[in-house]
DNA sequence: AATGAATGAGGGTTCATTCAT
DNA sequence: CATGAATGAACCCTCATTCAT
């Protein structure tokens, strides 16, 4: 958490300094970001980054969590309704929210992206708490549910095809980092839509779908 | 590329470098790698490092590319013949390779791991060149051949499908890497069965399933 | 000296910050001890402080002082009727007053303790100013008077002696920081007198000691 | 321990880099003394120092070794023949080995002083490894070989005594270190004398001594 | 008189790379 | 071709002190 400090300067300059930290941190992964750029970048002395937070792992976990919390605003309204729905209506409006997410908050992705590829554990720990967060969890949840309400079918590996839906909305923030020519929606939903099917369908040819 | 000294070296001794080399790229990911460490371990002088290589990259590039080989022959007896074998069938053939590659080369698994996963867009170019190699391009000339065989679905995205199974090769790979237990193959058969199982059909319920 | 202003406050703030200062300074020794840290503790602002005091130094200085006047109040009672006791008396009544101080004040005989051990020889001149209280005088005064009344033999060095001396009743009060279990008087009058033994006799075996 | 670069160098840089060393340890005490003022001092680079030592704690183990074998050399060849001599003939030229060391390595005894009076145990401990040497040791036994020949009175407190008698060496080689001027050892065996004087027959005026 | 944010020089340490031999 | 000492910029972090309000 950052010193009470900080949370004490004005509005203004606080948004500047947390601004200076996320574009680093989405230029640079955790250990390469540099404490003295931001500082610089910023325009504030050495010694006052020290006055608002404990450290440069301090400064990481407040901009880590903020993007959490933001990408929960986006998730949380399908998440709520969650038993309202089909499960691939579901799957797809989640990934949609992703996508959306990614789009809008292009560093947030660029940084998450970052942190959920980085290797050092110990890092992810001191940041996380305990509590890493299983993406997974929730896919596991809904599959069960899925199979129960008889939408998915029941000889499948729940943990594996937990795995694979995280995978595929990975690979779609990422596609759209990428390509950061996307400004609307119109591009999301074909690809979300075809991916969804795949995964529904699979890709086998199948003569009764002639 | 290594300089013309380092393949003067005695096979042994150039082993030697690379062995150690291999090491700690397979313990610490690129930026943390250090020269240092490998230059005591091999037991040469610094400035020795410096005239077999242009630097610390291009020892990297040049283990990266020793790592492509190696897997390449893993995958090649496959891909040689592609044309004998159905789609699936293919793709199980792949992904074992890829299993039994990860199995075999833990060190290399993991450095394309971190490499994988490495963000540092400026440095992946650096050390692919431009050819960042698609091993997409195999999978869609695969999936293109499948669709005119009639293996599969010609109403699939060729692209987002090459993406998907990549991104499960990859998946399994990371998972061999985590369970270092696997010994033998019996373990590895069943859950690639599993994933070509959804890849093929998908998790929708089918009342014809049944 | 504190400014003004510090004596413009209200006994109350002045003596917790005194008490704070004093804390900090038992616990770390001068060049350790942290403003930032006493300001915390005492919950006033950093500017505030330097407008108690001139810096870090003057407020050290003002502890150092008040700790000397303490001392003396144990002292001074001895001292003051030094012409009615015997010369081991008085000096066993000194290190008497010396070890309840210590054990009555463990703080500032801890103060005490650093400082007379640092070799920070500037610091020391600037805190003591020029006059460095060599505790040896009052020794001396009382040695002098000891030849005079035949208590102690004329031909010893009195100011080595004097040395001794004090050197003796820091050992005390050392011992005393160091074995804080020590509630009562009980267990320190045997070790003084141990000690002023050997002062008045030696350690010399002597055969009409038998 | 010094890394081996460091024993690689010519012993003139060896001994210029040791040299200015050992002036900042004689001025500031471990936590003020400042590596880059060493290596400004030195004249080699920031870096240099690194290749030479792991830190600086490293470096400064190795001068307090290097301090403590030069010591010994002085002290060992009368602990050597101990029991030859009478006991307060082998404290004496303790005393006076102790006095030779401090006026002809003044910085030295000014580390030793610096060290043997910092407060900051972690840091001993980790300087001297388990075995913080008790000089207290030695003259325990001393004093014990001196009872059981008669030299000494049996029922003086041998902990007490050795205490005295460590004291008493340092209050020697500190007075040294302070008055500089003493070139040659012509002004040293009277103080010690005297000293020795004090304590083998105390201070009390003994008629039988007139 | 009170505040607390701002400062910046300095701390120890790391490491890829260069260079003289 | 081998060597390994030399380099120095950059790293994160600390802290007494100042200054604007």
């Amino acid at each position: 958490m950052p010193k009470q400090t900080f949370f004490n300067l004005s509005e203004e300059k606080r948004e500047k300094i947390l601004n200076t930290a996320i574009d680093e941190f989405a230029k640079y992964y955790y250990h390469k970001a540099s404490i003295t750029r931001i500082v610089n970048n910023t325009g504030i002395a050495k010694g006052s980054f020290y006055q608002y937070f404990e450290d440069k792992k301090d400064l990481f976990k407040y901009v880590i969590e903020r993007i959490g919390r933001r990408k929960i605003e986006y998730l949380y309204p399908v998440i709520k309704d969650f038993d309202k729905y089909d499960f691939f209506d579901l799957v797809r409006m989640l990934y949609v929210q992703g996508a959306k997410f990614a789009v809008e908050n292009p560093r947030f992705q660029k940084i998450g992206d970052y942190f959920v590829k980085d290797t050092d554990t110990k890092l992810k720990e001191e940041i996380l708490g305990e509590n890493i967060p299983k993406s997974n969890e929730i896919f596991i949840q809904l599959i069960k549910k899925g199979i129960e309400k008889g939408d998915i079918n029941p000889n499948i590996d729940i943990n594996l095809t937990a795995t694979i839906i995280t995978s595929l909305s990975i690979e779609i923030g990422e596609y759209f980092v990428k390509e950061m020519k996307v400004k609307d929606n119109t591009e999301i939903m074909p690809l979300i839509d075809k991916m969804l099917y795949i995964l529904k369908n699979g890709i086998k040819n199948r003569r009764e779908d002639v």
